[in-house]
Formats: C-alpha cells, sequence, structure tokens
DNA sequence: ATGAAAGCGCTAACAG
DNA sequence: CTGTTAGCGCTTTCAT
C-alpha cells in the first residue's frame, strides 16, 4: 500500500508513458545516451523537457550507493569557524566537474556542548564525505565522533599531520618579514593586539614564528608587541599603540590582522608621522584591506585551500582507506602601498 | 538483478536480522517509537548502535517524497553574494529544529553566462524549497529558470515585492542620520566613495535615500559625497578626501561601508583633526569595525534575516501556494567611541 | 536497441 | 504490539 504522496514531479514512467517506449530507455536516455538510438533519445529528451523531469536524487543515491554530496561540519562559532568566500569558491571549482553539491552542517554554539547533537546530525546526514570545518580546540569528543564515523574526511585549516589542508601562515609570516627586509628595513616590529583573548587559532603562533625566525636568521632582533588579551574595542584609547611606538620607534610593523595595522595606522598618524614614509605597514588577510591606504597584504590562499582540500576528499571516497599527508599551502603578496624603503 | 554494490553501512534489515525482529519493527523504533514495546524498542536501539545503524537520507527522501533538505542558490561572485556567518547561524537556528539541512549550490561566475548550468545544477538538486542569494542584477533567464522550477522559494536582500527577505536599508540610513541629529550635529556628509564603480546594490539607494530623507525632514540640506566610479585604492591618494572636508568641513561623515569611513579617517588624521572630538564617524556593517576607533555602526540584522528567510520558506514549502509578501528587517546601532556631539 | 524485472532502504497500510 | 507486504524512482542485468 504505502502510496506515499504521490510526488509532484514527473518521473521516469511519466515520461516513458508520454513517449511510449520503457521507463528503462528513459533512464538510459539520461545516464548512457550512447546506448540509445538518437532518434528515440532526442525523442525522449523533448518530452522529458516538456514535462519537466528532473531525475530524484534520492532515489539515485539509493540505487548508485552514493548521494554525490559531500558535507561540512562547521562551528557558528566566528572564532572556531573559517568561511571566506574564496574557500567556498575553490570548493566549488573542484567539486562541480565531479557532479558534487556541498552540504552545510552548522553546529550551533549551544549545541556543542551537547553530545548527542554530533551523532545525531551525522545520522540524518547524507554525505559520501566529510569536510571539518572546525580549526581552534576540537573537543575530543567530537573530533572521535567523527572518527568513529569511519567516512572520508579531511580537515580544514588546523594544524594535523594528515588529512588537512591548511594555510601555511608561517611561511606567510617569512614572507612579508622578507619584503619588508629586501627593502632595507631592519626595526621591523610584529603585532598581535588581541593575542591571548578568546580561542587561539595555530596561525596566531605561525605567523609570529615564520617573523621571528627571518629576522633571526637576518642576525636581527625580533620585536613583538602584544598589549594584551583585551579586545580590540578596549583598546581603542591608542595609548599602549602611541607609545609603543615611541619607545621602539620601527621602521616598518607587521600586523596579525587589519585590526592590529588600523590601530599601528591611527596612532601614528595622531603622532604625526607620514605613512607610509616614515611607517611601513603589513598584514595578513583573505582580501587586500583599504583603509585610507592600500595596504601591503599576504594573501590568504583560501581559493587553494577549497580546491585541494576537495580534490584530497575525492581521491579519499574513491580510495577510502590511505590516509594523505596534510598540504600547507603558500600564501602571495599583495603589494599594495602601504609599504616603501625607510629613512 | 541490479545488486548496486551493497552499501557499507548497516541498513534496518541488518538491525532486524541482529535482533531478530522484523525489518518494520525497526523503522517504527525510529520513526515512532511509541508504537513500540519499550523492551523491543531498547534492544533494537542497543544493536542498532552497536552495528553503526544510520538511516538513509535518500531512501527516506524518496518514501517520504521530501528530501528534507533546503538548497540555497548563490552566485560565486562576491559582489553578487551576501554570505555573512551572522546569516548562516539565523539559517540554522530555524532549519535545525525542522530537522533541515542546507545545500549550497554556488555558481562560478564563468558559468552565469551558460544557459545550461542552472537547469542542469537543479536538475540534481535535491531540495524542498529555494533560498535565493542572488543580490544584484539577476540575469532574466536565471529569474525566469528559477520561476519556472515551481519549487518554493524565497530570495535574499534584493527588493522585491514578495517571497524576499532583506535588511531595511532606508531605516537604516534614517537611523545613524537621527543618531548623529540627536547629538546636535547639522553638517552631516554621506560618503560613498565607490559608488557606480561595479554592481549596485539597492542598498546603496537606500542609505543613502534615508539619510537625504532624514536631513530633510529635519530642514537640513544633505550634502552627499561620490568620488567617483573608482575602486578603493585608485582613490589612495586621499587628496579628495582633504578636500571634500576642507571644503564642506562636515561635523560627521555616513560611509556606506567601512572602507569609506577609513577613507575618512586617515584623511582627517592627516590634516591634523581630531577625531572624534572634530569629526564623528559612522557606517553600516554586519560586525562592528576597529580600525583604532570603534566605529558607531548600524548593524545588518543579518541573523535575523536568516531565519526569517528560513521560516517563510518552510511556511512555503508546508503551503506552496501563496505568495509572501517582502520583509525589510531594521538595523540596530552599535553605539562606538567614534560618535560625539560637534564643537 | 529495447523491454522486463529485480532490488536498493525505507515507511505505512493492513492483518493478526 | 508486531509482522507482512507494497511500492517510492531509479539503475542495471538479462533476455529478446
Amino acid at each position: 500500500m504505502s502510496s506515499a504522496r504521490r510526488n509532484v514531479d514527473a518521473t521516469q514512467r511519466d515520461v516513458a508513458l508520454a513517449a511510449k517506449v520503457s521507463q528503462a530507455t528513459v533512464s538510459r536516455t539520461f545516464d548512457d545516451p550512447e546506448a540509445v538510438l538518437p532518434a528515440t533519445r532526442e525523442l525522449i529528451r523533448k518530452v522529458a523537457a516538456r514535462l519537466g523531469y528532473r531525475s530524484h536524487a534520492g532515489a539515485r543515491a539509493m540505487r548508485l550507493g552514493r548521494s554525490n554530496q559531500v558535507a561540512m561540519i562547521e562551528s557558528s562559532d566566528p572564532q572556531r569557524h573559517w568561511l571566506p568566500i574564496r574557500l567556498l569558491v575553490g570548493m566549488q571549482k573542484a567539486l562541480s566537474p565531479a557532479g558534487y553539491h556541498l552540504v552545510h552542517a552548522n553546529f550551533l554554539d549551544d549545541q556543542l556542548g551537547d553530545a548527542r547533537i554530533l551523532p545525531n546530525l551525522l545520522h540524518h546526514l547524507n554525505a559520501d564525505g566529510l569536510l571539518v570545518n572546525y580549526t581552534s580546540e576540537v573537543p575530543p569528543a567530537i573530533d572521535l565522533a567523527l572518527t568513529k564515523l569511519g567516512r572520508p574526511q579531511i580537515w580544514l585549516n588546523v594544524d594535523r599531520p594528515a588529512d588537512c589542508v591548511r594555510p601555511d601562515d608561517r611561511q606567510a609570516g617569512r614572507l612579508l618579514t622578507s619584503h619588508l627586509l629586501a627593502m632595507g628595513h631592519r626595526r621591523i616590529a610584529y603585532i598581535d593586539s588581541v593575542r591571548n583573548s578568546g580561542v587561539v587559532h595555530f596561525s596566531r603562533n605561525d605567523r609570529q614564528a615564520g617573523y621571528q625566525q627571518t629576522m633571526a636568521e637576518a642576525g636581527l632582533k625580533d620585536c613583538v608587541f602584544t598589549p594584551g588579551g583585551r579586545p580590540y574595542h578596549e583598546l581603542a584609547g591608542l595609548d599602549v599603540f602611541h607609545a609603543f611606538l615611541v619607545r621602539e620607534r620601527p621602521t616598518a610593523c607587521i600586523g596579525y590582522a587589519s585590526g592590529d595595522v588600523g590601530m599601528v595606522m591611527v596612532a601614528a598618524l595622531r603622532s604625526g608621522l607620514r605613512l607610509p614614509q616614515q611607517l611601513s605597514l603589513a598584514t595578513f588577510s583573505e582580501e587586500p584591506s583599504f583603509m585610507g591606504l592600500c595596504i601591503t597584504t599576504a594573501l590568504v590562499p583560501a581559493e587553494e585551500v577549497g580546491r585541494v582540500a576537495v580534490t584530497m576528499l575525492l581521491a579519499s571516497i574513491a580510495q577510502p582507506r590511505r590516509k594523505r599527508p596534510a598540504q600547507a599551502l603558500p600564501f602571495t603578496i599583495y603589494a599594495g602601498n602601504s609599504c616603501m624603503p625607510p629613512g
């Protein structure tokens, strides 16, 4: 009996009836056109178009044993979550030719504590593989549940030894520092205003480490400024930045994020410094920042991360067993006009 | 004979065999637990957990005639596309309790011209309803194809008479202007640096119109500054902003976006103005901006848009016929500290 | 080249 | 309360 409210959409059976062929021939027309006589094929296509036929993804998934969907598990906490548009574009570029779609599965912050949510979510989830967008302080329970799932999965923007794709933030730190060194700067400072406030992503350590390493290799003393674990708006007095500039007299500053550069920029201008003549500024970002100046920026390879992650995942779906080594992808420089030789 | 590579996952049949009950009882255990004897229920649950059973979404979709998925059609062009994290959070808050998931269907820019892509995409798409995230200059072909689809659909962040949810940008323009008027400002300028460059979103017109309307109602002359259709980086010389400040001597500026405020801020500081004492600044954004100052911001109700859009869509899925009137949702103010009374 | 038929995993009507 | 059974739309084998 069943009967399941007969779907309003046309099915292959409807097309077959209207075209006076068997349902199997309709299936073949879309699935393996070569196997159907051109005349029949055209007829069927015409009728299908007229009836607005579209294949039923569920039925297809059941029959084929795969859904042609990839799920992205992501925290809704912006701190633990990384979703620039270019990442999606990169993913799409790899998914689309393979006939795959992306399903988003957001966690809500207040569900994160609930041990039942994840299994429950995965229960109804319908995907051949998983992209894990959970970039900081992954709770062990979630890690475990994902492993137990036994589905192919690739992690994004975290520091793991395998099955993981991330921007190479250490290289990025080196990149900007070298750029400034090559211009002739010697007193280059590194600024991370909100370090230690809130969740710590590996990129905070890596960008700074890349900077310090490059300074050391050049025989120079590094100068890291971390005003303390307070959010930006509590630093808005700018006195600490002013004092820092007076004390250290850097000729260039690298900021962990555009906010850091913004603070320094305003403090510098208030002190009467000319930019960029007396102070060069550079930072890291998905997009170049335009805050009065075009800030020299190490561009996060977001699109590449998306592309590579999906490529790895599709490979894992095809070859489930093997682990794939982690990939760290290089940043590139957007020159901007916030940097020039010192003096 | 079919045979379709037997899925590695456990099915209800496997659970039934292991628990020595019928497959139908397993189905009922998850679907209508009340209908099963507690003892049987618990046994089945235990066995299911042991075998790692998860229901097959495709089979379920086929049987039920719905996929419990909602698809978001979106351009991959950042200009035509609006995807703040809070929008997703809002959607998730409405989807999750209804047992729904979100599927993303990105267009690639270079596919937009291809008339076959959209139908093709929708062909394999598997969703009970559509969220259309295509916020500017919708090509008629796409509009038509979506209409022809005949699926419940809600448009996001565009100005349409029905089945559409968007932020109320006109109200936002009024909101900031009133805020500054209440502080005692009279010479309030409105700045949209990149107006006319690239794609024009309705919010450009609406924010400005809200500003102008409110100024007019207060009996004041408005002062709109649009340096011209060039991208930010071409304006970086800042001379035009300097000249503007000297010429008009505004006591407050509203910028269309944070970039506009940034340009003015730097130009003002270079001219030796004290901020915020001699110039108040305000803008519109998804998040408050911290560029040395905490900028007073009209916050886009992104989460609300997501929540309301999904709620409307789910209602449309339940009641397919009716059109729903468009919703324009109000902005709220984040005070920041970039504004103070003039003089 | 085409048709007939089996069966993927699931839900629901019906019988007991 | 539980089992039996039909059938959702599709792909694929087998026969013609």
